[in-house]
DNA sequence: CTAAAAACATGACCTTGGTCATGTTTTGAA
DNA sequence: TTCAAAACATGACCAAGGTCATGTTTTTAG
């Protein structure tokens, strides 16, 4: 990995100069994970911007009982989920854990002000960034009020390829390694519900495979169920 | 109300001289709103940045079969949903409908992004402002996928008596006029569910009335049913 | 290669809450 | 004040999906 321009890859940057981009570079501190690790954990303070520049991670927050909700994972280029809590001096409200092995970069709080403050399109980009994060947050409380589990999970997967898709010959490959419980805290459904419901989709040759090797056959059909309402069509 | 300064009582222009406070007042345009009417719809092109002055007013999606969520009461000085979709050149992802009569500033995209460019406190208090939206959603997502109707009702009349309450003898008071099927759709249950739930808190005197005037009378209680476990309590 | 752990799968049962039907009360406009 | 419309309320019924139990397959670590 090029030490030398850890940024190059992050869009966030673009609008940066390349000198500016250097001198950015100096203050990142690039960071490994893997399994089992906590990137943070909810309630831990802010005091970093992050940014994923390899690998998957899920933002996952849970109940007093032990249940979870996945909340967003997070592709190489993403901002993590707080990048706005740091301002506050608020801690994080979920936590962050890699799938499989990640890398990520970190900006110290005083750095990313600066970059923000002395560069308006930075600021424009963060704006947009969070913009999109807030639609696509109220697109899955959307999803999460009115639709049944079968909904749930077309929707689900239909996201998951475009942002996580590779074509190939039989069909859309996710590249992210997501096992059926992952699925379910995505959903909000239990794991029971989400192995039967994958279970009538794989039978139906929507899809096939499990975490290691999800593949996607029929996103039209899917996309049809999805859009299927819910029951009694008044 | 002050045609001289209609931005005086609007949190993100505090960080704006009286200069550049006064220049940005020209090129607001302030419109009204009373029931029935839509400040936009779904899906129209977000073309300015919209404020809520006075009055509230819900952001609502609805599905194809009619069903609706209300993800956000926006109150005095809120920013909209889609305050960043008009960067992309994007459409709004819901609707925005008057609760009452409102009164709503508008800005044109363009003073809006020369306001941020030219001043990088707003765009951070724009940053922080989407940021808290952003886990105000996360949080809300977390409810809607693990807590039953009971406690989600629970923790909506929370949010509500902190974001809209006033103190009064017997209790809070919340200043929006929210029917139940305001409640039900904020919560993402059927409005049968959402009356006999409210029901059993009027019951247990926690809470009183209906729209007109809504009172919470017991918010501690309130907050010990949002904790309390969803079943078995394994 | 093997053993343990994790993930996947499926059946039986039961609770939550959605749906439908119907009646009462409140609100607001003429 | 009156009357229609909207909001509130409640009961009966039922199905979606959560829970529990158990077994199989896959993955991974040593």
């Amino acid at each position: 990995m090029s030490k030398a321009d850890p940024l190059r890859t992050i869009p966030m940057f673009n609008s940066l100069t390349a000198k500016d981009r250097r001198k950015m570079a100096g203050e990142v501190v690039e960071t490994r994970y893997g399994k089992g690790d906590y990137i943070f954990r909810e309630g831990d303070p802010a005091e970093a911007f992050h940014i994923l520049k390899e690998g998957s991670v899920k933002c996952v927050k849970s109940s007093p009982d032990g249940k979870e909700v996945t909340l967003k994972v997070l592709m190489p280029g993403d901002l993590f989920c707080c990048a706005a809590s740091v301002f506050d001096g608020a801690t994080h409200p979920g936590c962050a854990q890699p799938i499989g092995n990640v890398s990520v970069l970190r900006l110290s709080k005083k750095a990313y002000f600066d970059l923000l403050r002395r560069n308006p399109d930075a600021a424009f980009e963060v704006i947009k960034y969070l913009g999109n994060r807030l639609s696509e947050a109220q697109e899955n409380a959307k999803v999460l009020a009115l639709d049944r589990a079968e909904q749930r999970l077309a929707s689900l997967l239909i996201k998951l390829s475009s942002r996580a898709g590779v074509r190939e010959a039989d069909g859309i490959r996710l590249t992210v390694r997501l096992t059926r419980q992952d699925l379910a805290d995505m959903a909000g459904v239990a794991v029971e519900t989400a192995t039967r419901i994958m279970g009538q989709f794989k039978r139906a040759r929507l899809v096939s495979g499990t975490a290691k090797r999800l593949v996607i056959h029929n996103l039209g059909r899917l996309e049809q169920l999805m859009l299927s309402a819910s029951s009694s069509s008044k």
